[in-house]
RNA sequence: GGAGGCUUCGCCUAGUUCGGUCUAUGGCGCCGCACUGCUAAUGCGGUUGGGGUCCAAAGCCCCUCCCGGGUUCGAAUCCCGGAGCCUCCGCCA
């Protein structure tokens, strides 16, 4: 949700936002128009109720004629007030409403339109030259690693199982992930993957992102898509202490529905039902948020270099953004079968606007309360596997183990052929 | 699944019998001031959150006693529905 004080103050900057998404420049105006009616609203019922309890609080005082004029009076007066009440309550309704349709303004520097529209900031790592390079799915297959054959007898497409080396090189690659979130000076957590509809919905997932989520309709829970829901959750209708961000690692399953993907990257792990991911949160104040931001892509960065992956980093455009972002960069890892890169991992600035929705907020310097600005990043997640096992594989069917992971190997440097 | 209990401004708590300055009590914590060589102790004052009005501040006003309805001129208080937590029973591990 959009600041409504940014809003009545600046409505020009968030058409230019629109523009900039490629996104209809009217839900400006008719998110003034609601907010414009629902302050108007707001004070008819006040008045009218300021009203009835100033001669509400005659009424035991009087006696007689004068008592029983008093409360035909006041009668009339409880009439309107309900009606001015409930007018609140709709125009309330319609400013929700107009919040929700209007994403958060993009911030400056950002690249103007849609998917393709990403500018590369760098590539990082020299790309393996692979003569015939075997895709992820050949050598997982042929190392016992993966097994998607039986991922899908079991249940159904887009699942598979990690088996033998598959299932330690994922354990592995999460530990190694959460024990640099951990030195970074995140806090670990384990959070819930099931969710209640108000969570699921303050994180900003059931909008135009609803068909990707799975439901439970008996318990009417969500399973999330990414740990970042319940991490986001955590501090919902709380006022934190907060001088600097505070920063937490989830791990957890991640559950995706992939609806209106069909015939996409259908072979392999690439695009699954259910993976594994540590994801970095941050909660901070909004001025520190740009920073934290960079830090966040840092991480990353430093956490592909130690894998040895080669990569790229771009900066999403703004009209591929989603509702909630204001920035994102992705990196993307070097996947020798396609020839191309593919995303590995994803940084967003929600700025307050996912805080918003939540309400966190913190003190500010004069004890005020704020909305936190929150961040997200990805860590260490199933997909690295397929970059992993492609840009390391040798000419003789081992893949190598890159240094940093050996230590959660129990010292192997290399997976071979089962 | 069944029965009962609880939910008040950061935490604890009074108030709910019998509806009306409850415009919510007290303690703890926190902040400020005074006293003191410093600390402690003590005293005084302040301290829920949201919103409206306003250029702004102050002030004033409205909402907020778990949530949603209802009764009433008027609800923390009465009625109905729901949520969360706790205890016991049952069931499953």
């Amino acid at each position: 949700m959009i600041d409504l004080r940014l809003l009545r103050e600046d409505p020009e900057l968030l058409r230019a936002s629109q523009r900039k998404r490629g996104e209809p420049v009217e839900r400006v105006d008719e998110l003034v128009a609601a907010d414009e009616a629902r302050r108007s609203a707001v004070s008819s019922f006040e008045a009218l109720r300021a009203e009835q309890k100033q001669l509400g609080r005659l009424v035991p005082k009087a006696a007689g004629e004068e008592k029983a004029a008093l409360l035909a009076k006041t009668k009339e007066l409880a009439e309107k007030v309900k009606r001015a009440e409930a007018a609140v309550g709709e125009a309330e309704a319609a400013l929700r409403a107009a919040q929700l349709a209007l994403p958060n303004l993009v911030e400056e520097g950002a690249p103007a339109g849609g998917e393709d529209d990403y500018v590369v900031l760098r590539e990082v790592g020299e790309k393996p030259s692979i003569a015939a390079p075997k895709d992820h799915l050949e050598l997982g297959e042929a190392l016992r690693a993966i097994d998607m054959e039986r991922g899908a007898k079991v249940s159904g497409a887009r699942f598979y199982y990690l088996t033998g080396q598959g299932a330690l090189l994922q354990l592995a690659l999460l530990q190694y992930g959460l024990s640099v979130a951990v030195e970074a000076g995140f806090t670990p957590m384990i959070p819930p993957v099931l969710v209640k509809p108000e969570t699921m919905e303050g994180t900003g997932f059931l909008g135009a992102h609803a068909s990707e989520i799975y439901h439970l309709p008996a318990d009417d829970l969500y399973l999330v898509g990414t740990s970042e829901v319940p991490l986001a959750g955590y501090h919902k209708d709380e006022i934190l202490n907060l001088t600097g961000p505070q920063r937490y690692a989830g791990w957890s399953s991640c559950f995706r529905r992939e609806a209106g993907s069909y015939g996409k990257d259908t072979r392999g792990i690439i695009r699954v039902h259910q993976f594994d991911k540590v994801e970095m949160f941050s909660f901070c104040p909004p001025e520190q948020a740009h920073e934290e931001h960079l830090r966040l892509l840092a991480i990353e960065e430093e956490l592909l270099g130690k894998l040895e992956l080669a990569y790229r980093v771009i900066d999403v455009a703004a009209g591929d953004l989603g509702s909630s972002a204001a920035r994102k960069y992705d990196c993307e890892a070097w996947i020798p079968s396609q020839g191309k890169y593919r995303e590995v991992t994803s940084t967003s600035n929600c700025t307050t606007f996912q805080a918003r929705r939540l309400n966190v907020r913190y003190r500010d310097a004069e004890g005020r309360p704020q909305t936190t600005a929150t961040l997200n990043g990805t860590l260490a997640t199933t997909r690295m596997i397929v970059a992993l096992l492609e840009q390391h594989q040798q000419p003789d069917g081992t893949v190598k183990i890159p240094k940093a992971l050996q230590a959660f190997l129990g010292g192997r440097d290399v997976l071979e052929p089962a």
